[in-house]
DNA sequence: ACAATGATTGAATAACAATTCAGTTCTTAC
DNA sequence: GTAAGAACTGAATTGTTATTCAATCATTGT
């Protein structure tokens, strides 16, 4: 008899497939989905167009593996900072810089996984990392209204998605400064401004302003 | 001698010009610009596919003519319901509800408009766009400033472009619920909670509440 | 060493859309 | 009616990428 699948083969598989993943996510923070070919991830990854087939089923499922990795990683660290025992708006505060923060540094990153087109599979994804986010928000916003920080005359899905929507607008959007060409202090002036415009959105009146 | 053009000929051809870009205007509102192959277009408006080039340099070309048309439209509406002599948040409350109301009605247009990738050509297009839309708010948050109904301490390019976004990403975006599916009323409720929300956003602290 | 079997390769294929252009039809002026 | 020239046509061309697969290479147990 003769070949059978030992654990050295079976790690180096596992080794190749992981460098396809990073390669991919690489490519798509530098240009997003778009710019990753499957010719362009397997030369980087240093394998063969082929190859990457025997890893993956199809580019789709490639993307959406990258996609969901790439967002769980952004929701986990949301999902830190409003895990708080503090006050709602300051728990939704350190969220909401957390976020800001992330997307302006990454601003390609952030524009894929927020707003690039992509075929159906990855969507799903994005669906996905969306309502992971609703929830988030929503049950800070929630909590912020039962502790009477935030105004209970909103409704939290709504604002949970137009906060999204402001910060992906205001610092990813074409409108935005050119993230690179931001230094530091800027950046955190931008965040900052950006960041009280979200929670005087929600506050409720009379409460206190920072 | 022979052949001249004469006006009937200009006219001929002027009114087929505009036959394909209204196809196309219609086909962007129901499927994006992705959904407005040359093939498509030149079907729907009864020419075959090379009389499409003898009209627009290219595709690009015919989009991006699309795309001006369509957002001076709406440029234009969002900036009337500005011209009041009323107050400054007033006159913002109605542009939003104006731009919103726009946006939930025509919810593929809106997101073809705001955020749909397309090429260079057109993307220069949609720069021009968002710079229209951010002087008219900018101009109103100015102003709303100097009233004192808006907050002063706030960046009127930043709270502009939040805006934008705010409106797109809770009517138009994956969270939004479908548009078709949503009654006179249902649609009222949100938009009124969307534009009360930005407004908020902006608004100087003490202000009236309403 | 070697046979068996899986892993890898990359040129070929497939699928799709924009653009071109040689041939045809239409319009005009006489 | 007809000739000149423009307008129109749509099949063929071009360009781009995902996907396949026959051939080759690598690893394993004996």
């Amino acid at each position: 008899m003769a070949y059978r699948e030992t654990p050295r083969m079976r790690a180096r598989k596992e080794a190749t497939r992981q460098r396809i993943l990073d390669t991919t996510q690489s490519l798509v923070a530098s240009g997003g989905f778009g710019a990753a070919s499957v010719a362009r991830v397997a030369e980087e990854s240093g394998v063969a167009i082929g190859s990457v087939y025997r890893h993956f089923e199809s580019k789709s499922d490639l993307f959406a593996e990258v996609f969901r990795h790439a967002t769980e990683v952004e929701v986990k660290r949301v999902g830190e900072a409003l895990n708080t025992t503090g006050p709602a708006d300051e728990a939704l505060a350190k969220a909401l810089e957390v976020f800001a923060r992330r997307a302006i540094r990454s601003p390609t990153m952030a524009w894929a996984l927020i707003a690039e087109p992509v075929d159906p599979l990855v969507d799903e994804e994005r669906l996905r990392y969306r309502q992971a986010y609703a929830e988030l928000f929503e049950q800070t916003l929630v909590r912020g209204i039962r502790e009477g920080c935030f105004r209970p005359d909103q409704n939290p899905k709504l604002s949970s998605a137009a906060t999204v929507g402001a910060i992906a607008e205001a610092l990813v959007g074409p409108l935005s400064p050119a993230a690179d060409g931001l230094d530091r202090e800027k950046a955190d002036q931008l965040i900052h401004d950006v960041v009280r415009l979200c929670l005087q959105a929600v506050r409720a009146p009379g409460g206190q302003q920072q």
